[in-house]
DNA sequence: CATGAATGAGGTTTCATTCAT
DNA sequence: AATGAATGAAACCTCATTCAT
């Protein structure tokens, strides 16, 4: 016995179906784009093709999202929120700073390998997006980021005071692997295989922490 | 039976004349096409922009560049052989590799404070601008930044080699070296002065060198 | 099984529901379309506007009406047939042709404070709308308005004849009451109130039968 | 013998000639938008047509008008300067009011007959459009409008001082005038030749001065 | 060598209309 | 009957490039 109406069946399925779908098509949009703009670029790419590879009409796009902009936008901000998980679950000061350190790297290095697509974008394209971005927008995105630093400098602060690492300013240890971070999840540092490029990031971890010096043990070098 | 000046006897001044200000002129457009580029983003910026950036008409800049993304490539690559030229010129081993390094990152430190147009674009656009690029000049670009990395590369076999450093694939040394590099060029690491700079890119070495990590026991060393 | 009332006998009332809901939301429809093209013009209005101020979904007028186009033919026609109405109904020829041309402004009056919305559409759409008319409905709607015409044209020659009026080609006097009253309906005159125009109509009726002149020698006149 | 340079044989005539062929393009633009807007309507009319109309290329537009709106400024600004113009140049109270409202009228039928393109979208676009259109420019066309109405109040006072006219306010006079001539510029009160509509004009006239009432007992007037 | 008016292909965006549910 | 997601044609506008002067 509907209290609404017989014609609706059962209200809450089917609004949540259309609500499903409409979360689905969303997505689908996202991805297409994610592919289109990594390919040809954010400003190489047409909405002809971002629709032709989502196989919806360009006008559905508009459904969806207000403009090219939002599209690019909704793409960047919808993963960097994962990102965002990622630190925060991984830097929890549970264990030491390399072992935390060392699986944060190979987390992104999974991501950069399972969506080469979106990183290729995420920060090669910033740049030229940002000076097409309303300034609320910019603000957001770089809150994000920096929130990315924020996280790894307290991490550091506290590998600090319990003598994991010694004495450095964090910001310049959170600069090389902020960069080195960035430049592997863009290049995969040419790696083929994520076994290739989990090596690459021990070895990394290797050369931070210890230095690419030679050891001395007998004192008489340099 | 020259065009120019039927009397003139010094007909090579005359040329050389011409052919400077053709020269100058050229110049001319390029740093204003280097400022444009860097302010709105080598798509949002247009030639009429660059044109009266550089007090020229828009059709003048066809007598100099064949087209804009010409413009662009002109502008990346008259700057990267500057750069090849300090890599080849710093990394000779005559010194320690520690200490060519050094002058090498504290000269590219220089060249980001005195040339910030340029950088904001020498690596932020490229990817976007590799889209449109044809295959040749494309490949050419490779190849400088290639050089970069083989330059650096051997130098850092050598330093292995001579006992400076200890035994790690150069590539992943190189790879540190390349990505903290390229980050300072574009951000110059948030520092305001070229003196402060310096101090970080010290820093880096000593990191770089020594690792993070606190040393244990034996106080002995460096 | 039917939904409504398979045993209900009085099936044409249980119609006639239906129907009269039918009339009212298509009523509503034209109402809400009104407001909307007054507001933003026919061609700047769209239809999901129309839709949200009817509160209908945009699907919906289309069940009402095969177009946008017969959307406006249908809200002009609609209101014209009663403009007919007040034209027929008032020059009825029974008294003096002063005093019914007076109640007809009055009425028209009225008609323009009550449904200033329409009037802005009804006159100055009309122009851009015949565009994109069919022919065969421009017709019709020219048939309206001629008929208006003929309506005046007739009272005029009756109150010749009859002596009222002195002997001047009724389609002049006609266009002066046509210029003036449809000036009246789209601008209220600039009048705020009612009563106002009431007043200012009793003004042009004078000037229109007395003329402007002042009246030389005897003062006997009226 | 050239003062600047051999390459300009002479200069200001070649400015003047560049500067001359500008503003004739310009008004060609300005005629066939006109045409375009008349025959179809601002919105029917598409840049294509009126580019096509225009005989030059839809870029070149833009070099003359900022945007479709900016085109249809122009065509209605540049000719209501020309109506102010007459507007100014006949009420100049030398000789009777009658006489002087005589000519003003005729001129206008003439340029109604002159320019029926620019007529039809005069007053009948004016409604649409101003829904488009900056609140400046808006305000500016209205300003034009309300200057004839002072002019024209202004000379209806004076007729009234010096006993040309009764003493009925100015305001509904002008009113009637407004409506009635604004009917003529647009529909030439369906007149095919310009002779007919003069000799309706003082028809008009004649009823505006003396009114349509039969006049009674004495038969001196007039 | 220098100009800048002219071009037109191609981009983003809008919106009346359709149709499966 | 009502919905609203999907469509796609067509609009406005931009701008790299050309060319007559």
């Amino acid at each position: 016995m509907p209290t609404t109406s017989p014609n609706s069946p059962a209200n809450d399925t089917n609004i949540s179906r259309r609500e499903r779908e409409k979360l689905a098509h969303r997505q689908d949009i996202l991805d297409a784009a994610t592919r289109v703009f990594a390919e040809k670029g954010f400003f190489g790419a047409t909405l002809d093709e971002v629709a032709q590879e989502a196989e919806f009409s360009k006008g559905t796009l508009y459904l969806y999202f207000s403009s090219k902009d939002d599209l690019l936008y909704n793409v960047i901000s919808s993963k960097t929120s994962r990102l965002t998980k990622i630190f925060h679950d991984t830097l929890i000061m549970k264990s030491s700073f390399k072992q935390e350190l060392g699986e944060l790297l190979k987390k992104l290095a999974e991501m950069a390998f399972a969506e080469k697509d979106f990183f290729s974008i995420f920060i090669t394209q910033q740049a030229e997006f940002f000076k097409s971005l309303s300034p609320e927008k910019a603000q957001e995105i770089c809150a994000v980021h920096s929130d990315f630093d924020k996280v790894v400098v307290s991490r550091i602060e506290k590998a600090i005071e319990e003598g994991e690492l010694r004495d450095i300013t964090p910001y310049a240890t959170n600069g090389i692997i902020r960069s080195a971070s960035m430049n592997m999840m863009i290049t995969r540092w040419d790696y083929e295989t994520l076994d290739e490029l989990h090596t690459a990031v021990d070895v990394f971890i290797d050369i931070l922490f210890n230095g690419i010096a030679r050891k001395k043990e007998v004192v008489s070098e340099q």
